[in-house]
DNA sequence: GATGAATGAGCGTTCATTCAT
DNA sequence: AATGAATGAACGCTCATTCAT
């Protein structure tokens, strides 16, 4: 029974994903995700009690594969430096192969996500303590000793989160190689991280 | 008399510009733009001929502001590292001062901006164009050539956008002094320039 | 149930007829129709998919009516020019009996017609095509051959159809009797048909 | 000063007139007048009171037009049967000709009409008493008596009105030739005139 | 638990009309 | 007499949400 549930839970979130990548948030209606999760209207209210907590349901989620799809890569190497590198290149490959799923994930204004529980911030916030837990096996590697690798790792952040929405938002001049872009600003991080 | 005409539009773009910070894209509406301007619905079409005008013209605005903005302030300075750095700390200060601007200017979704009219994002892209020259001038002093001025800039920029961004969407932890963070960044960017 | 459902449906169609008549097809809105069917706005997009088709279902409702109605009639009769006769007849009556069918099914604009589906138009074409098969049958009957009997049956529709638009739009004479003035139309039509 | 006003007054008759046919009556707003006749928008209210005046002076203008118009045609010829052909051929020729002025002149509901004056309807028969008069000219000369003109000439109005609609419509199957549907309608109308 | 018909507020936009100048 | 800025009701349509079944 709770599995046919999450079933039909898990089903409207997967439609909710779809929808969201294919067609953007603003054509995102509680009647579409219904029709093709193939359901009735009123069953999603069932197990969401609206439109917001639905989306908030989906960050969670889109916080939990990211962190998972990162973390997976990162832990096949080893060396401190080539963990770094992966992090970067695995995070803005997300970011640009799930646009609106990013946007909401990042992009949503405060204001909106006053709604958003305190409890489920607390997930997001795990693939940037990821970034600190290179930092500090790199410091350890090199003999450092590091203090500030939250800040560090947010200086990390910035400059990747920057090249994922300057390209979801499309404004990198044509005359600029996207691939040589993102490369550019990856080796200036990892170059400058510590 | 035609002050009072450019009251209103004026009024109408401010309104604008603070629905916009305080609600989001998503949510402003020209039926709630008149009733915060006091206006009647019809009186913004007076004055715009449709929203996406409206839009266009608060972008407009905003990047004619910011870049004269940076571009007084990078003047007081001869040096190029300084009037990078310079450069760096005022878009950064532009961004979180002006979340409204800022938003609209760079945020908002591609299928909006194919409609902005080239001629107006010429004006758009100058501030970009400003790194380059810097990163030039930086070259020239330094005697070497530098052939992707272009690649450069947007690096640097990602990681201004990067930090602006965060904030804006008050994803910063607060463990995390801002300044620091925005310095940080700033001194990652200048020093690895070129 | 079911019932229900089709009750709301022909409801609106049914208002919807009426206010075309009563008011014409500009002043004819959506909201009009759903305060004067009784149901909310939304609710006639339940049934609709949007205004044109609304008026498209009535449009092929009307033909349907009207086929039936005159092919009825007709066909109690064996002779040629009596069948023409009724039919002229019919045609007339079903037009003066149903003013808002008809003002839709033939005086709507052509650019609102461009949308009609065309296989509705072949069902509108059918009560056309009865005045050819019979102006044939005369012709058999008197042994001659017709080989333009669409432009004959289309020439018949001309006195028919302007009699009833006269009518619709009330400019004959009050001092000519209108049962006078359709079988003089009738009368003539008949005599020189072939 | 009298001459002035009336002056901006044919104007703006003038102008509706040429918008009506243009882009039809649907598109037909005070402000599209205005801007075209260049005059002021509240200029109009200065001579017409409103919209509908302002449309009932325009069929009124369109009842004058068309009867000088035929009537100078017909006179052009001296015998009877010329003279009603001439009036048909003319008569077809200024609806099809003038679609959009023919239609609110002749398909207005009459409940739209209704505040169309009275005084204005009876130049508006004038076209038809033509019709009276030259079927009551071929009686004299065919020596027969006639008691029935009004009856008649509504008869044959009826299939130029026919036609008329149909064609404006585009209700003509594209199989048949238009000027022979016209020619065929009228050489009949002529025939079995009396 | 599941349904989907029904709601009604909201959207961007148009336009006849008014009225202070 | 002439202006045109301002109004606000109305348009077709969408959509999150409710609720009787």
């Amino acid at each position: 029974m709770s599995l046919v549930q999450s079933d039909i839970r898990q089903s409207i979130l997967d439609t909710t994903r779809v929808l969201l990548v294919k067609f953007g948030y603003n054509s995102l209606s509680m009647r579409k995700i219904a029709n093709k999760t193939g359901c009735a209207l009123g069953t999603i209210y069932l197990y969401f009690e609206n439109k917001d907590v639905l989306i908030h349901s989906l960050i969670d989620e889109g916080f939990e594969k990211m962190y998972q799809l990162i973390l997976n890569k990162v832990n096949q190497y080893q060396e401190p430096e080539k963990r770094l590198e992966i992090f970067c290149r695995q995070y803005v490959n997300f970011g640009i192969s799930n646009p609106e799923y990013y946007e909401i994930m990042y992009l949503l204004h405060p204001e909106r996500m006053n709604r958003y529980p305190k409890d489920k911030f607390r997930r997001a916030r795990r693939t940037l303590e990821l970034i600190s837990n290179i930092l500090e096996e790199l410091a350890e590697k090199r003999g450092i000793i590091i203090k500030d690798s939250k800040l560090q790792s947010y200086s990390i952040w910035a400059s990747l989160h920057g090249v994922i929405t300057i390209l979801l938002a499309r404004r990198l001049d044509k005359k600029v190689d996207q691939n040589e872009f993102i490369e550019t600003v990856i080796h200036k991080a990892v170059r400058s991280a510590i």
